[in-house]
DNA sequence: TGCCAGGAATTGC
DNA sequence: GCAATTCATGGC
């Protein structure tokens, strides 16, 4: 097996730094800022580096230890190297989102490098602050996980399925949470729940599938669709760091209602996901 | 100190 | 149906 090393250019601007700046806002990611590096887990095992070389303007980049081309195409489909930016951008440029877009020029939407994980993390995620949320994070992947070669990597649904809810209390987790992620676990390791299927899914479609399991409502399904999958036109209205950027976008002195924020929906589509992804990046 | 946190299920009317 | 309550605990 010889690893297979490239070096590529986008045509478009990509603001690389700021993309890792993002992803090392997640504790479970190795991303070396200094160095403009992330190492990624991928499902085949190995880890995979990919390095910033070129500038916002004309990005390019190294990636190494690849173990064949579909992984560089996977590489290349989760840090969206295939989708332009600058139309989204200049979508934006004339909205009342257009001051924080310039702010963060070239932010990509990179996906998370595990759909289980982000499902998890999601779930983690639900009700507490960043802070905690990320405490609670990285003790599941610390217990369940594994770190290879200094990388975590998250734990196999098949190991969180047979956990009991008392342990995940014991670090803790609430009783809900536990159940909801256990529960979560075992429909994925017994084959009833199939994230990976959801990639052929239309958005509706896969909300509908996954709001029907304990512990998935509406901000936990638009996350995932945003994180996991990529999709570009979710709003999580439900989203209190949402809101509070709004407020603070819109000079407000209480958080909007849900009904200021749907009115803004046409002028923001068919890219709502990038519009809470930079407002986002606008209070972090 | 008391309210809030990148929600969702449950209960009560 | 829909509003109020509960969950758990750290952060500020």
């Amino acid at each position: 097996m010889f690893p297979i090393d490239i070096q590529f250019s986008l045509p478009f601007t990509y603001n690389f730094d700021r993309a890792l700046a993002r992803l090392a806002g997640d504790p479970i990611n190795s991303v070396d800022l200094e160095g403009r590096l992330v190492r990624i887990p991928m499902e085949e095992g190995n880890i995979l580096n990919l390095q910033g070389m070129g500038t916002a303007d004309q990005p390019s980049f190294v990636l190494k230890n690849a173990v064949d081309e579909l992984q560089i195409e996977a590489v290349k489909s989760i840090f969206h190297f295939d989708k332009p930016l600058d139309g989204i951008g200049a979508h934006f440029a004339d909205t009342d989102l257009g001051p924080i877009f310039m702010e963060h020029e070239g932010t990509p939407l990179v996906r998370s490098f595990s759909l289980y994980g982000e499902l998890m993390k999601s779930i983690i995620h639900q009700q507490l602050n960043l802070s905690f949320a990320n405490t609670l994070l990285m003790r599941f992947v610390e217990s369940y996980g594994d770190k290879i070669d200094g990388v975590w990597r998250y734990p196999s649904p098949e190991r969180i399925a047979l956990l009991d809810v008392s342990e995940l209390r014991d670090m803790q987790f609430s009783t809900r949470k536990a159940e909801y992620m256990i529960g979560l676990s075992q429909a994925i390791a017994n084959g009833t729940l199939d994230l990976e299927k959801f990639r052929q899914l239309d958005d509706d479609e896969v909300t509908a599938e996954l709001v029907s399991y304990r512990g998935v409502g509406p901000w936990t399904a638009q996350g995932f669709l945003m994180f996991g999958l990529g999709r570009p036109n979710l709003f999580p209205l439900a989203d209190v760091g949402l809101q509070n950027a709004l407020k603070k976008v819109w000079g407000m002195d209480r958080k909007p209602t849900r009904d200021e924020m749907l009115v803004r929906f046409p002028a923001w589509s068919p890219y709502l996901s990038y519009a809470a992804l930079y407002l986002w990046r606008s209070i972090e």
